[in-house]
DNA sequence: ACCTGAACACCGTTCAAGT
DNA sequence: ACCTGAACACCGTTCAAGT
């Protein structure tokens, strides 16, 4: 735990932040978040465990930079041509999707609200509800509500990703869920018998946008 | 790990999945989740740290059931007698405050979508929507957008709680936050530099039930 | 300044042995 | 049937020692 100075003429396969990160990000992706261990990172890099921590504080900061690298990287699509509206679902989705290709960003960024990915998100959201004409008093609780939803369904689409990666085993494990929650007294639980039906073949992703559209149906009916 | 048969005749202080549960919960208010751990749980119930595996599978189910223990307490509260939107917003209410005493059940319903607890939310979520005169195919996505935000404010809410339990320090947390967040380039972040001002005495719960109702405002809007 | 790798203080979980 | 507690296979993190 140093600030670390840069140099010219250093080696081109020395440590540094980004290739660390950078082979956390691998590690993740390939194994999941239980396989990235200070071990394992040490070995993929040739170098000991103790020596990453030159670089990284510890196991939380090297998460939070992991996830500003794959969350900052969506940020920067350039939306400004859009409609304020379709903006919004356009960086909704585009969070969506990064989780979707890297669900351990999910877990993260439901697990610290305050960690820098989250600026660029709420930057992102706000500065459309802004161009939308939300009335300035009311811009922080609809952006918290709307990046509150973003991050409640990541979490949820995120743990699920985590225990069945492939889209044929998750209609299945889905399915499965489906039964046991079919198997609670139908008087007791109607709503969720009925909702039992629908949830191994649902798309998550026109879930997700039709939750979206119900947030800003509701931010419109506001204005009126 | 095994199926556990009820008898009769039983010491009053043998291990039950109950009483493990019970001081679990108690652990967890008390000394935050990472406190939790099997020798932990064992020296307050006197016993060793592997007889609990023989009422518990593993540390997941424990959590489960902590979680649920706490969830279907506040959703046994009776809102029959109530309007379908306050219906609503007395159970959100209820999951929020459950959380604000627990924080650790926001975590792990965030955590895992498919566990007990979320029967029991999704059914009192959904209940209402019914009543509220939802169109049925537009219930299950209405209902996970709800249940969506509540876990995902939930999550973040419980980060928080989990580093800064007193309500003190809680804002003097959200200032420290508030002043990195405003330490960011006001060109590139306006956004994020306007409602970091509000970050450090905003009410979460006030902003939490704003959500709701654009929430409620947005299926309104659905239905005309 | 940066890296090494053994050592420390933990975990969850298992399992032979007890009652 | 239920409980004990040592043992196993891990963790994240530290730190004296190297270059």
């Amino acid at each position: 735990m140093a600030a670390k100075v840069r140099r010219a003429g250093r080696r081109a396969d020395a440590l540094s932040k980004e290739r660390i990160v950078e082979a956390a990000i691998e590690i993740l992706d390939r194994d999941g978040e239980s396989a990235l261990t200070f071990r394992a990172l040490a070995a993929r890099l040739s170098t000991g465990s103790g020596a990453i921590y030159w670089h990284v504080a510890d196991k939380n900061d090297l998460l939070d930079a992991a996830t500003d690298a794959v969350i900052s990287r969506v940020m920067t699509e350039d939306v400004g041509h859009e409609a304020p509206r379709e903006a919004i679902r356009t960086v909704a989705v585009g969070v969506f999707d990064a989780i979707d290709a890297h669900p351990w960003v999910g877990t993260q960024l439901a697990r610290e609200p305050w960690q820098p990915a989250m600026v660029h998100i709420f930057e992102g959201i706000g500065a459309q509800l802004q161009a939308l004409g939300v009335a300035e008093g009311a811009q922080f609780n609809s952006a918290s509500a709307l990046v509150s939803y973003l991050l409640g369904l990541a979490a949820q689409y995120a743990a699920v990703m985590q225990l069945v990666p492939r889209e044929t085993d998750r209609s299945a494990f889905l399915a499965a869920i489906a039964s046991r929650w079919a198997q609670h007294d139908p008087a007791k639980y109607p709503f969720v018998h009925q909702i039992a039906a629908q949830l191994p073949e649902h798309d998550d992703r026109e879930q997700f946008l039709a939750g979206i559209d119900l947030f800003l149906a509701g931010i419109d009916a506001g204005r009126a």
